[in-house]
RNA sequence: GCUUCCGUAGCGCAGUUGGUAGCGCAACGCAUUCGUAAUGCGUGGGUCGCCGGUUCGAGUCCGGCCGGGAGCUCCA
């Protein structure tokens, strides 16, 4: 049997060997780091007995998947902590996450935020008690009959649903045992000490909103404690970028209790969301859209039509108008069909592409709501593209383009998933096999990485999302291009073909952006307030040295104001360094001192967030210099001025 | 919607065992006219989210509702 080691090295044995025994043989002293192996690809425990020839990788707990172990084996230690504290607990799951891991338990009592405290010193003291974690397996009865033992109802349902003819394994430490799949860690000792206890939420068992409610522990763990002291503050930071607090700071939106997931756009956000869209209409033109705006209000009959009323009607805002149903538009299409209905159309028009920034609304339960991120009203970048079915791909191919064009411009990363056919959908199996190969190869031809998201998509047909990330390291889906064979059915659409026949069109819902206010959301944490200066509600802030150089900060501002670009004067009795706190605190862009020098030589101080544009210099040439970063829609580097905020004491 | 926590001035907060409210910033007024992150002094502002209960008395205790946070579930 020969191992072949992840440095190219090979080791022959004529026994099998546990992937432990060949470790021990190969350092001396096997380090805490040693918890899991990959054999072949797979993340194997250290106790797993290699039989054959394979290739063998030790790793560390700082490699992703040895982190996971590490954070499994704390999930089972905080388990044990738990039946320890609070016997009558019941255990359910406890994996591993990207930050960190949790358990769910049901406990017989509700616990609070304080008991975390106690939780974490008795996985103290069973971390010091040094227990071995054993691995071992026994057959499906005998697990299932342990566990009943052992008053554990949600690991014997768990058991139940687990293949048959396969030997379960459980993982033991001290006086705990756990259905677990691995790999863990050695023994509880090498948890170590960068551990913390996050925080408590509720959480369905098995994810399903008609089960019972379990209380889900949050931690995480870190091979060292700087690690996890780095992430804490990590998080800490991130918070500061939140898209609420930053959005009330600096005039953006609103939220008012009067309209709950309503939100109300102040002046300054109402530049950034008109700047967005100047943008989105200057691409959009340049890609061949033409743009349709279509009522907010139509009646019952439309939305059975497009099997809205049966598919969506939870989410729907409806009304009556003399005496009939009407329903707010919660997606654009059905105007979008209309509108192609409404003349006849040749195969020359296709592919015709519509545009639509069009305001929907959605009635989200109270509890979804996020800020700008998840709100029950909000503008789709819509567009519908229909077009014969030779020109499927190449359409889909050019729309996630343009997707990748705009979020490059804003410089986020993000990644794809194509979602399949969800259990409520209409239409054939044919068709949805169809759409979702057409989407498939698209991605292929892009060469674009992607997750499938069986049984997500839209119930007229399959999707690619694509997910953008936020300041804490949630990701949210905006843009979505979807492929549908079942609207066109439903309003008859049709062109003339060449050959003078009817023919069905197919069509593409699409939006880039996703929901304009969720993308604003995004950008506030992306850029934490700190915009480039294309998208800066306010630009450029003049700030006179004195009341006496008021005359000349109007001359400018007027100045700059004439040439199109955004700029305020500060106009109060104020001294220099309160206005330009303030305004670095606003996170404009550039800032003009003016006094005596200035007035005099007709000239400006420029201050900037950014580096290297410090210094006096004629307005003519400011203006030609900030006209030119606006319209290259720069992003430049922020300079790390500190913020200020906690200078008062 | 579910679990849990929270709701005091425009914003950020304090308010001890129940005895009808304070601080900082902001706003406003006066003085100051200043050269790169907070000039000084003064003034006004609150049905303590709403409704009900307990009590001689409720910001404080109890219940319901509304709104918000964290997560779950659902989605752009």
């Amino acid at each position: 049997m020969r191992i072949t080691l992840k440095d190219g090295s090979v080791k022959e044995y004529a026994q099998p060997m546990s992937v432990l025994a060949v470790a021990k043989d190969l350092s001396e002293g096997l380090a805490r780091m040693a918890c899991v192996g990959e054999v072949d690809g797979e993340t194997v425990d250290l106790r797993t007995v290699l039989d054959r020839d394979c290739t063998l990788n030790i790793m560390t707990a700082k490699e992703e998947r040895g982190l996971a172990a590490l954070r499994h084996s704390a999930s089972h230690v905080m388990a044990q902590a738990v039946k320890r504290l609070y016997p009558e607990a019941k255990l359910a799951i406890g994996p591993s996450i990207a930050d960190g891991f949790y358990y769910d338990v049901d406990f017989a009592e509700p616990i609070a935020a304080e008991d975390l405290g106690k939780i974490e010193a008795e996985m103290k003291k069973i971390i010091k008690e040094a227990l071995p974690i054993e691995r071992f397996t026994l057959p499906r009865q005998e697990a299932i009959a342990l566990m009943k033992e052992k008053e554990e109802p949600y690991k014997v349902e768990l058991i139940e649903d687990l293949p048959e003819g396969e030997e379960i394994s459980f993982y033991k430490q001290g006086e705990f045992t756990d259905l677990c799949a691995g790999p863990h860690l050695m023994n509880t000792k090498d948890v170590g000490k960068a551990y913390k206890l996050t925080s408590i939420a509720g959480a369905y068992w098995r994810g399903n909103e008609h089960n019972k409610m379990l209380t889900r522990l949050y931690a995480t763990a870190f091979s060292k404690k700087e690690e996890l002291e780095a992430y804490l503050t990590m998080m800490e930071e991130a918070k500061k970028r939140d898209h609420r607090k930053l959005g009330k700071e600096l005039g953006i939106f609103m939220m008012h209790e009067a309209g709950p997931g309503f939100p109300f756009f102040l002046p300054k956000g109402m530049v950034l969301k008109n700047t967005l869209l100047e943008y989105w209409r200057e691409i959009h033109k340049k890609a061949g859209y033409v743009e349709i705006s279509t009522p907010m209000i139509l009646n019952r009959g439309l939305w059975e039509n497009s099997g809205h009323w049966d598919h969506y009607k939870n989410n729907m805002y409806t009304t009556i108008i003399d005496e009939q149903d009407f329903a707010v538009k919660p997606m654009n299409c059905p105007g979008g069909m209309l509108v192609y209905a409404s003349e006849p159309r040749s195969y020359r028009d296709l592919p015709l592409r519509m545009g639509e920034l069009g305001l929907v609304h959605r009635h989200e339960k109270s509890g979804q709501l996020h800020g700008l991120m998840r709100v029950r009203c909000f503008t789709q970048d819509d567009a519908h593209i229909f077009m014969a079915p030779d020109q499927i791909k190449d359409e889909i191919v050019g729309v996630a383009r343009l997707i990748n064009e705009v979020y490059t411009l804003f410089g986020f990363q993000y990644h794809v998933e194509l979602s399949t056919r969800p259990e409520d959908s209409m239409g054939s199996d044919e068709d949805w096999e169809m759409a979702t190969e057409g989407l498939r190869s698209a991605l292929d031809e892009l060469g674009l990485d992607y997750v499938v998201n069986e049984g997500d998509g839209a119930f007229y047909g399959p999707k690619i999302d694509f997910h953008l990330v936020d300041a804490i390291g949630r990701t949210w889906q905006c843009g979505t291009i979807q492929l549908d064979f079942q609207m066109p059915q439903r309003f008859e659409l049709e062109y003339i073909g060449a050959d003078g026949e009817k023919h069905r069109p197919i069509m593409i819902h699409r939006v880039a952006f996703g929901s304009i206010e969720r993308f604003i959301g995004i950008l506030i944490e992306h850029f934490a307030g700190a915009f480039p200066t294309w998208l800066a509600p306010v630009q450029v802030k003049v700030l006179p040295i004195s009341d006496k150089f008021m005359d000349y900060g109007r001359q400018v501002a007027e100045k700059l104001d004439a040439a199109g670009i955004r700029a305020e004067l500060d106009i109060r009795s104020e001294k220099i360094g309160y206005k330009i706190r303030e305004a670095q605190m606003q996170k404009i862009p550039y800032m003009l001192v003016v006094g005596q020098k200035e007035a005099e030589e007709g000239l400006v101080a420029v201050r900037s967030r950014f580096k290297g544009d410090e210094g006096q210099r004629s307005l003519d040439e400011f203006i030609r210099a900030i006209k030119e970063e606006v319209a290259k829609k720069e992003i430049r580097t922020v300079e790390d001025r500190e913020t200020g905020e906690n200078k008062k004491g």
